[in-house]
RNA sequence: GGUUCCAUGGUCUAGUUGGUUAUGACGCCUGCCUGUCACGCAGGAGAUCACCGGUUCGAGUCCGGUUGGGACCGCCA
């Protein structure tokens, strides 16, 4: 085999008029007859092939055969092309190269779609043949920045002093949290081991040990449905440290994400991020992972219709609930009444009785309920700053039905009304979270991150008289509207630990059962530690401007949990099975 | 677990009130073509209308079910 003198993509006018050998795929071939040309493709881009009669008349025998997707090689000499045949939308558009002999690698079958950015084929179809979808440009970029993120982490972390240790994939099924993967265990049958949620206990345990500052790379695994930012196999960026505050690990985290924006966008981001408490979050946005690229706030009007003649919004009140606006710039025009009727059917799903609205125009409000709000309609526009072509939108019932509602309806319309910039990243902490949360189907009490989370100093007391109302010291990082990390102070006394499982409802032979490793450890001299975790693939997928995190996963699942190309999960054979003292009910059906 | 949408040549897709040979684009094949880069021109091939059943004189179209897929809710310490 030639050895290559460089990437296709990589031609350019310093190795004009020098033999080269290139090799890749061919992306197209345009033949006008004794003159062929043949765009060649590989990693790092195209660069134009051209045959003809005069340069070598064997080669252009040769080149006429070649389709799509054909793997060639190719010998030939880098000349600058005519100006009238300059193309400037190509990165190697002033060049081109006079092939004088070639070599078919390769043959292929047509492919299934054409391998191009603007791909039409559907996503099944795609996956399916997922090494084809990987050759698209845009799919080998986002698989880079993921890469460049890693690089980036290992550079920075290495140098601050942090040691990378990896933990185990098969380790001990735990009850809290997400639906584990189990794998049987052979040696004894009808026992489990489970894949990790993520390393959290390990990684203290190497606090316990004195290692100070850890990080890993780490695969985690949740028997979960899956959403666009949401794979059952992913990738943390974990991190564990001794002796630091919540601040001083979020310093930390600021630390290392500046490091990779600055190595994958070349951009310098503003530091410290903001920090908004949980409860900020929650009532200003609706959300507790805020998009702060755009405005369009909830605002609060419960003492405003407190005394209002429309009943809905004041039994809301009156059953501790509230009511809450948003104003949509300059969209009352642009929305019919059948349209936002849609709107309303649509957060009914998050429990709401319904969706309130004006029209602003003229400076007088307009729409089903204005006669309520009529009299005092100049105080409440001045209120929510309103101003003539926006539209309101109200919700009254619980804070979480309000929030829920009216934070999809920011996000819904910051998308609609184009209110987004583009190539913007807002970084920001949300802390102070509750420490549980009500499990409305399990009707209990559930750790609202993770049950070795710190409560606030403040609230520690909290414990013995009212846990439910402690707030915890655990902190996301959030970016453009997605959780991209999160983490906490640990726990690292006997005593509140045990207070806290208790108050989860852990009797003490459950506890010992389940996290006994840890309630030892922390007998024996555990250090003060705090970490974090940061979801590779969302930040990935969001540096790399995609909606999907598939895009920057090699072989991701489908939607449905399976993967196209290999088919799994597949079933396995009986001998499989028994070897594992396993079986499988309903076998003959499926 | 729930809601909802979708399934037509290789790919994307049109298909009316149920009515003769199922539309178009891209791709593919053959021929012509020496400056193309969305090459062009001429011709051609390619369909189990996802599957099963029902209604009907007649089903791509209507009804029921199944399978596969997309989005969302629940779920995701």
């Amino acid at each position: 085999m030639v050895k290559r003198t460089t990437y296709c993509g990589l031609v350019n006018e310093t190795y004009l008029n020098q033999e080269v050998d290139l090799a890749g795929w061919v992306q197209k071939r345009r033949s006008l007859g004794n003159l062929v040309f043949v765009d060649l493709r590989d990693r790092e881009g195209i660069v134009q092939l051209v045959f003809s009669q005069e340069i070598n008349a064997e080669a252009l025998a040769l080149a006429e055969t070649l389709r799509n997707e054909y793997v060639i090689s190719v010998h030939g000499k880098v000349v600058a092309r005519d100006e009238r045949a300059i193309n400037e939308r190509m990165k190697t558009g002033k060049i081109e190269v006079e092939v004088t002999d070639i070599t078919v690698l390769n043959e292929s079958k047509t492919p299934p779609f054409d391998i191009t950015d603007n791909v039409t084929a559907s996503e099944d179809t795609k996956l399916k043949y997922r090494y084809l979808d990987l050759r698209r440009p845009e799919m080998m970029t986002g698989l880079r920045t993921r890469a460049q993120i890693v690089k980036s982490v290992h550079h920075y972390l290495d140098d601050h002093g942090f040691i990378e240790i990896e933990t185990p994939d098969l380790t001990k099924s735990t009850p809290e949290g997400a639906r584990d993967y189990l794998v049987p265990s052979r040696v004894y049958p009808g026992s489990f081991y489970a894949l990790p949620q993520s390393p959290q206990l390990f990684k203290e345990l190497l606090m316990a040990s004195g290692f100070d500052r850890y990080y890993q790379i780490a695969r985690c695994f949740r028997d979960e449905d899956l959403r666009g930012d949401r794979q059952p196999e992913f990738t943390q960026i974990d991190l564990e440290t001794s002796f630091l505050s919540a601040e001083e690990i979020q310093d930390l985290t600021e630390g290392v994400i500046a490091q990779v924006m600055h190595d994958e966008k070349g951009i310098g981001v503003q530091l410290p991020f903001p920090r908004l408490t949980w409860n900020d979050a929650m009532a200003r946005f609706g959300s507790d992972k805020p998009d702060l690229r755009f405005g369009m706030e909830l605002q609060d009007l419960s003492e405003f219709f407190k005394d209002s003649a429309f009943k809905v919004f004041k039994s809301a009140i009156e059953n501790g609930g509230q009511v809450k606006a948003i104003v949509a710039p300059q969209a009352a025009t642009k929305y019919s009444r059948k349209q936002i009727e849609g709107l309303q059917d649509y957060i009914k799903r998050f429990g709401a009785k319904g969706l309130a609205w004006l029209k602003v125009e003229n400076g007088e409000v307009a729409g089903p309920i204005s006669k309520f709000v009529k009299e005092q309609q100049a105080e409440l526009l001045a209120q929510l700053d309103a101003h003539d072509g926006d539209l309101l939108l109200f919700v009254a019932d619980t804070q979480k039905v309000v929030a829920d509602s009216l934070g999809y309806l920011r996000n819904y319309f910051g998308k609609e009304l184009d209110l987004i910039p583009d190539n913007q990243f807002a970084f920001t902490w949300v802390v102070d979270w509750p420490l549980f949360e009500y499990d409305e189907g399990d009707q209990r009490w559930v750790a609202a991150h993770h049950p070795f989370t710190m409560p606030n100093e403040e609230d520690i007391h909290l414990l013995d008289t009212d846990p439910h109302s402690a707030h915890a010291q655990s902190y996301d990082i959030v970016l453009n509207g997605y959780e991209i990390g999160g983490g906490s102070i640990r726990i690292h006394t006997r005593e509140i630990q045990e207070k806290m499982l208790k108050a989860l409802d852990f009797s003490k032979e459950k506890a010992q059962e389940q996290f006994g490793f840890l309630l030892d450890a922390q007998d024996y001299g555990f250090p003060p530690l705090g970490g974090l975790a940061i979801g590779l693939d969302r930040f990935a997928m969001l540096l790399a401007g995609r909606d999907n995190i598939r895009d920057v996963i090699a072989f991701p699942k489908n939607s449905k949990a399976t993967e196209p190309m290999t088919e799994a999960p597949s079933r396995v054979a009986t001998a499989q099975l028994d070897e594992l003292g396993l079986n499988v009910e309903d076998e003959s059906e499926k």
